[in-house]
DNA sequence: AATAATTGATAATGAACGCTATCGGAATAG
DNA sequence: CTATTCCGATAGCGTTCATTATCAATTATT
């Protein structure tokens, strides 16, 4: 009745071009073939949560998605809480990396500003699940004590980056900030997500521009 | 095995007092009783949504927790996804309201902006299960198309509230907005509840003024 | 070629899930 | 006082949950 175990399926990604001993053409190797079970684990329980969230979704749900069956997950992950926990550890990383690159390199204070909201709000736009994933990931700490800590290093590392970011911006341009760059970075990352919400749950009541319009107010 | 069905027991919430026909001293009507079940059901779903989100949190928990039965719960509301909704929606009337009288009648702008701060914040660290009900509320709105015109129904009511006081604030105080009244609203409201969550997830990295700050710097 | 190690399918576990049919007993109405 | 209404307890419906013991198949090692 279950879903055929699409055993000896392609694997289209490829992912990293490693150095890899490649027995022979087509045939992985016994790591390659556990880190692309554990890729597409981790992308099935990517969209799983975010449509569901962490409870709502299942792990039979998520495995069956990813073509394989529970068994597989569990020997790749520790259980569905440790799954949940690699997957946002990634998806941060990933998240932080492309702000950054959004931000860095351009030639006013005002269209930084303007640059990286825009890419923000783009992020957002193209791919939703992002802040439902954030959402469930910060619920999460919040309730669990022991996950907390977990989720205020990620906060705290977020902070970091646009505490960095402003401090360059400010030195680069000149600029003499209102606030420390560190308590500017908050109010950033509040605005960032706020409005990012209040989009996702009724766009038409967000101007594309404002996110850009308030940073630069803040910022002069 | 179960709890005592609380049956007889004293009803310390007389709560709205109505024209009651009383017929006795401690007895109660019929609907002043279903009245009292209803109101204990909520509290309950309060915490339990709260602690465990709406799905973590089971109708039996919830039941258990107000001293009934399921089907106490089933014969009051049209179900765990019902009773949830009837919740967020007093929860957020009674929000507005004392956000409302936090922000009127204060001699100058920056004072009006950082009490209403400082209210929303000791607001937070007082009942945070106010904070992961919004968010459980926001991303059920998301995820659920049914049910995302009532969250954004919400989300515009909160903006038309604070619209009004920002510009009964300009008004008053003839200040000359950056922005429209509606969109500074919509970043107002994003800084609150961005703000609070990073306070919710790591409390020392959040100072305690910074909201106020913030507030104060964008009217200016 | 034989042996050892590991990946992931299978099936089953007990518990918990949301929800409902049924009914006793208390509050109302006649 | 009798008849009716209806709130809420009880018990159980069928389903789904996260997790695990077992083991066939595959890969690595010798």
């Amino acid at each position: 009745m279950r879903t055929a175990p699409a055993g000896t399926e392609t694997s289209p990604a490829a992912d990293s071009a490693a150095p890899a001993p490649s027995p022979a053409g087509g045939r992985l190797t016994r790591e390659q073939s556990k880190a692309n079970t554990r890729e597409r684990l981790l992308a099935a329980a990517r969209s799983a949560f975010a449509e569901s969230g962490f409870h709502g979704a299942s792990v039979e749900e998520i495995a069956t998605r990813a073509g394989f069956s529970t068994g597989a997950l569990y020997s790749n992950f520790g259980g569905k809480e440790d799954l949940f926990l690699v997957l946002m550890e990634r998806e941060i990383e990933e998240h932080a990396r492309e702000i950054a690159e959004a931000v860095a390199k351009r030639p006013s204070v005002s269209e930084r500003a303007t640059g990286g909201a825009r890419r923000w709000m783009m992020m957002i736009e193209r791919e939703p699940e992002l802040l439902l994933l954030f959402m469930e990931f910060w619920a999460y700490g919040v309730r669990e004590p022991a996950v907390r800590p977990k989720v205020a290093e990620r906060f705290a590392q977020m902070r970091r980056l646009l505490t960095r970011l402003i401090e360059d911006g400010a030195r680069e341009f000149e600029l003499e900030l209102a606030l420390p760059a560190e308590q500017l970075a908050i109010a950033v990352d509040a605005l960032a997500d706020g409005i990012a919400r209040q989009r996702l749950a009724d766009p038409e009541a967000v101007p594309d521009e404002l996110m850009g319009t308030v940073l630069s107010l803040l910022f002069e």
